[in-house]
DNA sequence: AAAAGTAGGTTCCGAATAGTAACTAAAGGA
DNA sequence: TCCTTTAGTTACTATTCGGAACCTACTTTT
């Protein structure tokens, strides 16, 4: 994706950026990523509880996406009643950086704003 | 936001990193960052060709809210037709690094999935 | 003179999606 | 027998998104 004075950037389509904003544009989704980053593994449940306002419908429907992208990895134990846990694939953990630099600004951002309201 | 073995964890209200995921939880608006950070100032018009798929209402709507957040900022000339142009602001520029950072992910990954094909 | 063009929206409407609540399966326990 | 547990699934409602038409205020073209 090169800048916009290059005639042929609007064939964005094979863009690996376009694509990968587009994996994370859904609703929760980088919430779960970070949730899996900053707790570790976890269940259907916990992941949930971590969400207030998330649906299971969406939480599933996320999570199979997620999957499908080889971000997280989904552990199915058949046991009664069921135990399913998800975690950061090797993929999923390259995000790292990123996710740590968001907290990071949201950590010195909300610092900032606490000042200017004092 | 501590780590879930903390039993206060689940307060997360005022969590710095929860308030920033949800800023950016929206469609197309990391999509719009990267545009503004890449491209530089853009017009209206220009920021909706290079995100094929979203409306005038959306877009408007997520530069509103991304300006209201002090990430973005909205340069207004009363000329006929008005000249809108959008920039990061001093605080959205600071989210170089972590969107340098998914755009280095995408192309990696990018690269990774081209040879897994080959 | 009327029509068309410009840019940044705004409005309307139907399609798509998110959230809520109830339900399911299967086994174990009270 | 009923209840509990977990990870979903289903049905329905509420909300939101995309597409298209429209608006404003001029300027240019037909």
């Amino acid at each position: 994706m090169t800048g916009k004075k290059d005639a042929t950037s609007h064939e964005h389509s094979a863009c690996p950026m376009d694509s990968l904003l587009k994996l994370l544009m859904g609703p929760w989704t980088t919430y779960i990523l970070w949730l899996l980053r900053s707790q570790g593994p976890q269940r259907f449940g916990e992941l949930k509880a971590g969400m207030p306002g998330i649906s299971s419908k969406v939480l599933t429907e996320r999570l199979r996406m997620l999957e499908g992208a080889n971000l997280i990895h989904r552990d199915y134990k058949p046991t009664v009643p069921p135990a399913v846990t998800y975690s950061l694939t090797p993929r999923g953990a390259e995000l790292k950086d990123v996710l740590l630099g968001l907290n990071e600004l949201a950590q010195r951002w909300h610092a900032e704003d606490m000042r200017m309201e004092a």
